[in-house]
This record gives C-alpha cells, sequence and structure tokens, in this order.
DNA sequence: TCCAGTAAGTTCCTTTTTGAGACTTACCGT
DNA sequence: ACGGTAAGTCTCAAAAAGGAACTTACTGGA
C-alpha cells in the first residue's frame, strides 16, 4: 500500500495516518506546538536530515496543516505556521504525549509537565464524550457504518 | 536518527512515536480496537505483507501493548490480544480518528460513527483537562520542564 | 571590492526499510 | 496420500531515509 493509496481509504484513521502517520512529521509538529518556525531551527532541534525536512514542510504546506510565510524579503525567506487545521492536532499529539508519560517514563519522571492556564493546574489530559461528558473507555463505545463508508 | 534512539529521547511524543509511530503499526492496532485478533484476519484486512507483519506484531508484543495467547494446539496457533497498555492507546487512536473525520472526510460524510454505550448517543471525543473539566486548547497551555528532563 | 557568515534549500550517493510473492511447518479431514 | 488451513519465513527488487557537500541570495565588515 502506498501513501497516496491511504488518503483515499473510507476510514479516517487511515486518511489522518497518510498525513501524519510518520516520525518526522510528528517531532516537526512537536516543535510546531513549542513555537518554532523556522528551518534552521527545525533542523538543528531535530536533528532530521535538510532533505526529509524540506519534504516534510512541504508536505504538511500541502495538505494544509501548515503555512509558509514569508518574515523577511531580500533575501527571501519563509516561516511555518500552524493554521487552525494545525492547531486541531493538538489532541492528537497530547494524546501521545500522556500515553508516553504513564507508560515510558523512566525512573525520573516526566520530562515535561503541562499547566492550564484557564486553571493554573498541572494536568493530564482526559478526553470525554461530547454529549454526556463521561470519560471514554474502548469497551463502551459502539462502532456503526457511516454516510461515507465504501462497499466492501 | 535511528528508532532506538528515539525511545531514549527525553521525551514522551518521541518515546511513543518509537513504539507505534509508524503506518502499519496505527492500522495494526485500530483492527486490534476492531476486534481482530489473528495474523490471518490481519493480513486480509490491511493487505500488509506477512513480512512486515510479522515484524509488527513481534515490536508490539515485545512493548507490551499485545500479548500473544495461544488459542489452540496442535499445530499450535497464537492471537493478539491488546493489553491494558495497549487499551490505554484508545485516546490517540479516538484523536487521530477525530481529525480524520474534521479535516479529511469526503463529500458523503464520515465512515465511521460512534456510539457512547452509556448515553446512547453518537458522540465526538473531546480533550479536557483533567483538573477543571474544560476543553483543552494549545494556547491556553504552558509547558514546564519536568523531572525526567534531561539537560541539554 | 572581496570575504565570511547566514538561512533555506537541493543534489548525490549509500544504507535501511518496504513490498511482492513464493516457500515452510505442522497439523486436519477425506 | 492429498488438498486445505494458519502462521510464519525467505529472497530479491523497489522505495525511502541518512549523510554530507553544494547552491543561491543576500548582509555586514575589512
Amino acid at each position: 500500500m502506498k501513501w497516496d493509496a491511504l488518503e483515499e481509504e473510507p476510514c479516517s484513521l487511515a486518511r489522518t495516518i497518510a498525513v501524519i502517520g510518520d516520525r518526522w512529521t510528528l517531532l516537526i509538529l512537536r516543535e510546531c506546538f513549542l513555537r518554532v518556525r523556522r528551518f534552521e531551527a527545525f533542523q538543528a532541534s531535530l536533528q532530521i536530515t535538510r532533505h526529509l525536512l524540506s519534504e516534510r514542510l512541504k508536505k504538511l504546506v500541502r495538505f494544509g496543516i501548515l503555512r509558509r510565510v514569508p518574515y523577511q524579503e531580500a533575501p527571501k525567506r519563509y516561516e511555518y505556521i500552524l493554521t487552525q487545521k494545525g492547531l486541531d492536532l493538538y489532541p492528537v499529539i497530547m494524546a501521545m504525549v500522556h500515553w508516553g508519560d504513564s507508560h515510558m517514563a523512566d525512573e525520573r519522571g516526566r520530562p515535561l509537565l503541562h499547566e492550564h492556564r484557564n486553571c493554573g493546574k498541572l494536568f493530564d489530559p482526559v478526553m470525554v464524550c461530547s454529549e454526556c461528558g463521561e470519560v471514554l473507555r474502548a469497551k463502551e463505545v459502539h462502532v456503526h457504518p457511516g454516510p461515507g463508508r465504501r462497499a466492501a
């Protein structure tokens, strides 16, 4: 299966994977959420090869997750800013960070702590039902075919 | 950067990516959450090569996300079951599905709908703060170094 | 004017990872 | 003994990633 084929699958997970389902893309997005914007800065903090970084940034721009915005003329230079579509990936990143915190931390504890400005407390992200607000568990969710399901 | 190096990074996102940060692993997990358990069944529904499927299943077992459980003797056959560590990836998968539903759906709408058994309604997953219950937004979260941060 | 420096890429070549598909092992039922 | 099934393994070609030097377009200083 090729990457483009994934995008066409009648499955929202597959389509998301087609966009962010590789190692470097996810790490680049981490940097974006930490306010990194420029090519050299991404390269320095990630140790990614310039070649791949260039490719991945183009892909993220193509999918509308980053916007390439000039920050100086002569010589023309651009920086990469998260769009709303990109900002909407925050729950994905946070869910992954939280799983890593819970299951992959070493004896010293978490690398980063998160503070919610609105309440001022250190928190964990929790996924709840939009309708009743209860914490979601896999066993309590039932899946139905939706309108966009292609016939098998 | 190699995969093993990622695992050692002082970053929970990097550590999570080291485990589930590739295309096939995420798709295999989708099948697991849809109650697929056996080699042939994974292979048939994903069109993954047997070679890679075998490798990825081993990796997931090695990381404690799946358990390899015999379901028949003579000839000995095994199936793959999500552990609690694996079940805890549910928010990650749901966050990705929801992003795909929001940003990658075609005109026909969502491929799948989710029903929350506890309240009986079709829902979207929402990520909230564990302390105050408010919806989380990237701009309202402040990051602090934690005890596990390695000195740069 | 010439040189060093900076930022953002691009190019070339090697190594690693995937992909496609046949082959293997261990059994069953007929 | 033969065909079928389930879970892998093996081989080889194709695609992707890694490493490092090169390019372009400027600035500021000697």
